[in-house]
DNA sequence: GGCCGATAGTTAACATGTAAACTAAAAGGT
DNA sequence: ACCTTTTAGTTTACATGTTAACTATCGGCC
């Protein structure tokens, strides 16, 4: 192993170079995996990661929302609504109609089809994440979840 | 404020249904965030996040490498590989050449250009993460770190 | 030595995400 | 009332990621 340990110092200034870059990666590559699992999930529902994240929100909300809300709840930005929002309707997942009182919003709320199809995925998805992050004690991930959010709280502050 | 809390006891059945859907919802959603902005500072570069990731992985291993175990160490499939393989060496950023051992595989490594535009990030990259991530303590991240691994971990053996 | 399964990589078709320019309606100042 | 600015949303053009089908080469086996 001595030619292999020579490689390794050779090639590494060490595995990072900073607490936050390893950070950094984790986060991205953990995310990444993730959202492979779930988007496998909600593909054999016909649902993409975007157009489930949408009905989440619009239920979380429980009633008419503009379509830009939707948006500002997700990472994404307005054309990608527009589009999935098209989706959602001519699925007859969602009604989406003008608001009467300012007619430049579009008010969008689930259909009672898409209360049932979110209900029935509620199942099958709260057992993904135990499969997925079943093995990590609970208060590791109470843990993890105080620390993601100190981090998000900076990030997003820094603008 | 009777009405505000009245409205959250109809519309939310507790924020999150478990600690591992929190945290989930959390990993993406601060993933996503962290990749914005790194996106943003690629491109004042001119490269896409995928772009650095295989420059990245290609100085840290220190010699050529195939096509495929670059994109092994990456979430992404092939066929995006040979994609960007071939965007960073129109640029002149990588060479490729094909294997004498074995004509199947391509070997790709760093031009020297490639290599000086990735020193050239180095900093501006280490002060993104410290400007993102500095305000969280550094044994949280530590702590972070610990946790994300156990978790990938996890999600990789249930395969 | 010729077939057969496996592997490296590419091509093509398509869904998704993003940026920039645009339309329509509201708000506000004069 | 009119004009300018702002806001909600769409359209267009394009980069990126994903799946499935394909090519080329290797390796084993008879």
């Amino acid at each position: 192993m001595a030619s292999a340990s020579l490689r390794q110092q050779l090639k590494k200034r060490g595995p990072f170079e900073s607490v936050e870059q390893e950070a950094m990666l984790g986060i991205l590559k953990t995310s990444d995996l993730l959202e492979n699992r779930l988007a496998r999930l909600l593909r054999q529902h016909n649902l993409t990661p975007s157009q489930y994240n949408v009905m989440r929100i619009l239920r979380g909300e429980g009633q008419p929302m503009p379509c830009l809300d939707v948006a500002g709840r997700m990472i994404q930005v307005a054309p990608a609504i527009t589009r999935v929002v098209e989706q959602l309707v001519s699925r007859g997942l969602i009604d989406k109609r003008q608001s009467s009182s300012d007619r430049r919003v579009f008010l969008i709320e689930p259909t009672t089809a898409g209360q049932r199809l979110l209900s029935r995925l509620d199942e099958p998805i709260q057992s993904l994440h135990r499969s997925l992050l079943g093995h990590v004690p609970k208060s590791d991930l109470r843990r993890l979840n105080q620390i993601l959010e100190k981090a998000r709280e900076g990030v997003a502050a820094e603008a």
